[in-house]
DNA sequence: GCACTATTGACTACAGTGGTCAATAGTGCT
DNA sequence: AGCACTATTGACCACTGTAGTCAATAGTGC
């Protein structure tokens, strides 16, 4: 079913997938719209019941779908020979960026779906994403050396503290990302940089 | 008409206001029923259009009310004469936490009304919040002093690395919120506490 | 031209919506 | 008691949108 699919004519299958994420993304598994869906990515209503046997199938398998693509190109993208905590994160905060840039909705997606509250699919996306956290976080942390840090603060909190900066950092350009042209993207490249620096400064040994 | 609802029995009023904030907070305005807040209420269909003449003056009457108590309260818990920075921020992040754990609800309806997409109140609610920061950040800002910031790094970004730890560590522990005793409650305050004694090794003078 | 699959879209049965309104209950006043 | 007034009820309505079906058609490879 899901093999067919896969198979069918790459465009007009990206443009059920881009139908899909955005409906899904913007109303959440009970509101999206299955009519919406096919008016969207222009096939009939009977095409996506040919596909996916049912809504609920639809969902999954797309949530499947998009979580190996952001997965496969985020853990791609990682350079894996980094030992700098600092370093680390900062990267992956830019990696983040890149990838949120490039597929706005899919994280959309991600952020509806993890706040999921119909019982038809709550549990399969709960399930499914506590999966991909064990898989995939331990892989992110792997071979990293948190030994700069100052001896004076719990390494522990330091680490939390950076990662909740870079993480407010990004929240707090996440509303003019969309629209952002080449340049501003670098400059805001530079601007992680000097945060960087201060939270080297900061939390790192002053050796 | 809503000077009416407000002379009303207070228990029934509060019974009403209850509903409408939790169905409104959980499917945002236009999946909101309000077939469902009356049922919640206890109350008959008519009389909910009796107090408010429809659904988009229920739900707009009810994001002013719910701002009035939130800003009140808040305004009034938060100590005016605090000039150091960090202990400011400290001080707003725990009043925050306190009325987070006291009304749920009401964070989570302006959570979901922050993100409203409906054209038939989008404009009014976003209106409402600019307003509102607009009239009481300055508030919380007045009189503070920021001259213990370390000299060697930028103070604006310094303050804002600072309210993004303490963000970060208020969204790590909204999930097991509620269900929180006296104690836990306690066992935070005491972890805050060390977080800040750790911003401020890290972000002050070191006199 | 046969056998097969991909695709269409009108159609259905149904669930749920915001809002109405005539009827009733309750309250306070004379 | 009886009048005037408001608070409250809930059956009802016209309407919108839903997930899913299915007979019919288009397209493809042999």
């Amino acid at each position: 079913m899901f093999d067919k699919f896969m198979e069918m004519e790459p465009e007009k299958r990206e443009r059920i997938v881009q139908a899909a994420t955005k409906e899904f993304a913007l109303k959440g598994y009970k509101n999206a719209s299955t009519n919406e869906i096919v008016k969207e990515a222009k096939i009939s209503k009977g095409l996506i019941f040919h596909y996916f046997n049912n809504k609920k199938q639809l969902y999954l398998h797309l949530y499947d779908y998009l979580t190996e693509v952001i997965v496969t190109e985020y853990l791609g993208k990682l350079k894996n020979d980094e030992p700098d905590f600092l370093k680390k994160m900062g990267q992956a905060a830019l990696v983040k960026l890149e990838l949120f840039r490039k597929h706005p909705m899919i994280f959309k997606f991600f952020l509806t779906a993890y706040v999921e509250t119909d019982p038809e699919v709550r549990e399969e996306v709960a399930g499914r994403n506590q999966k991909m956290v064990e898989t995939n976080y331990p892989k992110i942390y792997e071979g990293v050396d948190y030994s700069n840090i100052r001896e004076d603060i719990d390494k522990e909190k330091a680490v939390s503290m950076i990662i909740w900066a870079l993480e407010g950092y990004a929240n707090s350009k996440s509303g003019v990302f969309r629209n952002m042209t080449e340049k501003e993207f670098g400059d805001m490249i530079v601007e992680i940089s000097s945060y960087m620096d201060i939270l080297k400064k900061c939390f790192y040994k002053s050796n």
